[in-house]
DNA sequence: GATTGGCACTCTCGACGGTAGAGTGCTAAC
DNA sequence: GTTAGCACTCTACCGTCGAGAGTGCCAATC
């Protein structure tokens, strides 16, 4: 699906020469910046080469040979290609840490409110998306397998009865339960708070830290109440398996609309609407947790035809046998990768130790 | 902060002419449909007006006169001004009720799945986006006033401690307990669920009902570790009180974005940055909810200046009393109000029967 | 042999001007 | 009161043109 920036780098690059490597640098930091095609004449201007104009143009020339700018059109200045990018991604960029101070500005954000992981994620998004100038994206961390952690059966002023459940990692889901099919359970019986709290005491010891199927076998060998909740136990716990990645937070598209080659936003509807298909994300989970790190997605390396013409910058959060989730950019391929990429990386271990230290306090 | 489309109709209305609402009326249909400034000549071919275009053309000259269209230039065609779309609304929109299959094909969409209620709202939102072709705006309906409902203590396997509240109105919220806290209240003894149930059996028995601050009285009267959590309850009744707007889903930025007066996104940056400030809407809620109804503000009757350009179709859901929400769209002055308003209509209803029958069943 | 200045060439972009077309407002006739 | 006719106005569009930026190549230079 894409290069990793820890890979081999790629053949060519080995290829270029110090000269080569510089202008690159320079054409790649000067059109991420300024969104025009840069001439040689401009290049050795603003970033004061020790050489011609003439040399540029012939390093340039060489470039463009390889594949690593391209040219509008005759007259025009270069402008990198995706394979420019990538090289610049892996071997060119000086990618600095993140600021001190950005960090702890970050951190301040996080810690100033008792937040909700819901809230987290929103407030990732809208971080990544100010601080990066681009979409953000963040899906939720799931566990793989959900498991059994309390049930509590609460009955309500109006009568109501509400299962909550609390998984195994802390998320917490629930249910309303349906009035006919308890009575149907107890046969008719009049059901109080006593009788739940002792229906919820024994499934608590019989099915903790048991996952979807396994209660599912328990559901038969337990009394008809029990059996009943158990069940619906069972359903609820599937749900969280499945809903991996069901809610996603996005903020910060008006900043890529901004930008000049997403002018109008038809282009964009495209991205956004394979963005919500959940299953592009869903697809780029296991290729990101098995890389760890930060992956970059360049362009047409995207397998998404939609994708052609953004770059991802993507992480995974979370631990690789309980909860696991995405966040990253989204932006033109034009992107300032050497900002986005310890943003996202630092973001991505700032929830590791949220969810690792608060696990996580809830989950609609 | 805008006039009702259940008000007296302003003055001007009752001087039109039947020929003027005609003729207003094929404007402002016109220019919604194409966005383009509308001739005589074009109004008379297409809605085979049985006039000729010079007699339209002193029509709208007597309608620029009232200050219901206007003129983007001498040899241009007109355009309906916001007070013009104001009339068209309150009087000469026929507004049709929400076809029959639309409003079977919503609550299909609705009853498809075990929805807990923040779904709903992404699902709201998202409906309304499609259906309306603009920007959908849903906030969650919450109860003014957060009531103690059922606390319950949950010991997870790594030693965190949960507490879960149901609140009256059946939302849940929860909050990890701080181990230090615990331990200083408990002055270091140990403390396993069993303790932990009673602690919140008797919280139960003693809070049924309180509000935040009636709870908070309580705090001094209890065991240290009783007192301790009914502090922390406190908190989280506080809490829910004032995050009354604090997550709004939008859905369908996209399509504004295409509209021809949007494109770019420049325009848009504003107006979104003070639908995310959450006064904004918190602003709009004791009106919206006084008026009940479906509630039109259109671009200048608004008082934000950023919102001058486009135009507001909300409307209020839940009970007055318990849980409030608002939803509705947001698009450009020029917005297909027959087709916005009853869906807005419509889903409000429906949105008011689900948080009815099935109180929320889940919050952030 | 790498680098550079010089130069011809190409292409875009903005300004300019002219024209077609849509629309208005007015007036005189019906 | 309505309408046809007409002069007028403004925009949008098109082609042209020159300036400017940039390239590619070549011959001269170090």
């Amino acid at each position: 699906m894409t290069r990793d920036e820890s890979n081999a780098p790629s053949r060519s690059v080995l290829d270029l020469t110090e000269r080569q490597r510089i202008v690159l640098r320079a054409v790649v930091e000067d059109y991420v910046l300024n969104a025009v095609p840069v001439g040689s004449q401009a290049l050795v201007e603003r970033y004061a080469l020790q050489v011609s104009s003439a040399t540029v143009r012939s390093t340039m020339a060489e470039l463009e040979a390889l594949g690593l700018l391209s040219h509008p059109h005759t007259s025009a200045g270069r402008v990198p290609s995706d394979l420019g990018y990538r090289i610049y991604v892996e071997s060119l960029m000086r990618e600095a840490a993140l600021d001190r101070a950005d960090q702890l500005m970050i951190r301040h954000q996080f810690s100033q409110v008792q937040l909700t992981s819901n809230e987290w994620l929103r407030l990732a998004a809208s971080i990544l998306a100010t601080s990066t100038r681009s979409a953000a994206v963040v899906t939720p961390a799931r566990a793989r397998r959900a498991r059994f952690g309390h049930v509590q059966l609460v009955e309500l002023a109006d009568q109501t009865r509400l299962a909550v459940l609390v998984l195994g990692d802390g998320n917490v889901v629930q249910r309303r339960l349906q009035r006919a099919s308890i009575e149907r359970a107890t046969v008719g019986e009049e059901t109080g708070q006593a009788e739940l709290d002792s229906v919820a005491a024994s499934l608590n010891n019989e099915l903790a830290g048991m996952s979807a199927p396994q209660v599912r076998r328990r559901v038969a060998k337990l009394q008809p109440l029990a059996g009943h909740v158990a069940e619906v136990v069972a359903q609820m716990l599937e749900e969280s398996d499945s809903i991996a990645v069901e809610e996603v937070f996005t903020d910060g598209i008006v900043n890529v609309l901004e930008q000049p080659e997403f002018a109008g936003g038809a282009k964009l509807r495209g991205v956004l609407e394979v963005l919500q298909r959940s299953d592009f994300l869903e697809q780029l989970v296991p290729v990101l947790s098995r890389r760890g790190g930060v992956t970059v997605i360049i362009g047409h390396e995207n397998v998404n035809d939609a994708m052609h013409e953004v770059s991802l910058v993507f992480a995974p959060y979370g631990t690789q046998d309980s909860a696991l989730g995405l966040l990253g950019v989204l932006g033109p391929t034009r992107m300032p990768y050497p900002r986005a990429i310890p943003t996202v990386r630092y973001l991505s271990t700032l929830m590791n130790e949220l969810i690792t230290y608060h696990p996580t306090e809830n989950h609609d």
